[in-house]
DNA sequence: CTTGACCCTACCATGATGGGAAGGCTTATC
DNA sequence: GATAAGCCTTCCCATCATGGTAGGGTCAAG
């Protein structure tokens, strides 16, 4: 398998195979006599395990760890659910901070009419201070 | 003001007050015989402005479009409301991204025992083949 | 007058990915 | 054997907002 049906199988682009490689994340590929990288399923599989691991947020950093687990026939499975409880926890402070937000965001638009004169409560929390708008959102539902 | 108390005062780093003007974000600042920035309480409250809509997620882009409808007098607050909404669906749009992910690592980690044994479904997920994580992760509440 | 805190500019780095261009080689198809 | 598609390398650029460093000038307090 050349590097275009490999990325094709493993549904990560040739660029980042190739930058996968360049970075050790990978092993250095076989080549061709022509100077071609050689894909067997071993590598695709390794490179699809990539691809999902990015599809769940994980960065390449941790990519690493948990392909390091995967190879090591002696892992223990806490380890690899460490590895995932942090990512868990790391995706719900992001969740939180931007529902934050949304929520307060909503509350502007809300008290925005949304129609042709300039008054705008929007433009009004932006542009007071001081306090953060986080502060005055909060405020509204405060005891 | 110089730029240091300007920061201070909005909560924009130095750094990025020198950034926001080089990109034009900001009008040029003023400058006393040796060269130093001098801020007034009116640029001062331009950058508490972009400051928070940062905090609100807004990328500079959108900053931009924000700060000329706040000098704006004659502005319309629907044109403001909507740029809160579009915020607000991108917001949700991403939230909803890493929500799905949240959850399906959720379930692989429930499902993995997290001893010091090497069988590991994360692990068994992330490496097998094909489909994508997430259509096995809906499969395990399809209909 | 020295010292330390602050300012200046200019450049580099991040993280992961996409894009492109130049210049050349290989493979498959007609 | 010609042609096109695909591959090779290396390099650069762009994203997005932010932080850091280095080398040098300025200001205020002691």
């Amino acid at each position: 398998m050349n590097i275009g049906e490999a990325a094709k199988a493993s549904g990560v682009s040739a660029k980042m195979i190739r930058y996968y490689e360049s970075t050790g994340l990978i092993p250095v590929a076989g080549r061709t006599g022509a100077g071609y990288r050689v894909y067997s399923d071993i590598e695709v599989q390794m490179l699809r395990f990539i691809r999902r691991s990015r599809d769940l947020g994980f960065p390449v950093e941790k990519i690493e760890e948990l392909l390091a687990l995967w190879r090591d026939r002696s892992r223990q499975s806490a380890d690899v659910k460490r590895l995932a409880q942090e990512q868990i926890d790391g995706l719900e402070r992001k969740i939180a901070e931007m529902q934050a937000m949304k929520d307060t965001l909503q509350h502007l638009a809300d008290a925005c009419c949304g129609d042709h004169r300039p008054d705008c409560p929007i433009l009004a929390d932006l542009g007071n201070g001081p306090g953060t708008t986080k502060d005055r959102a909060l405020s509204r539902f405060g005891p």
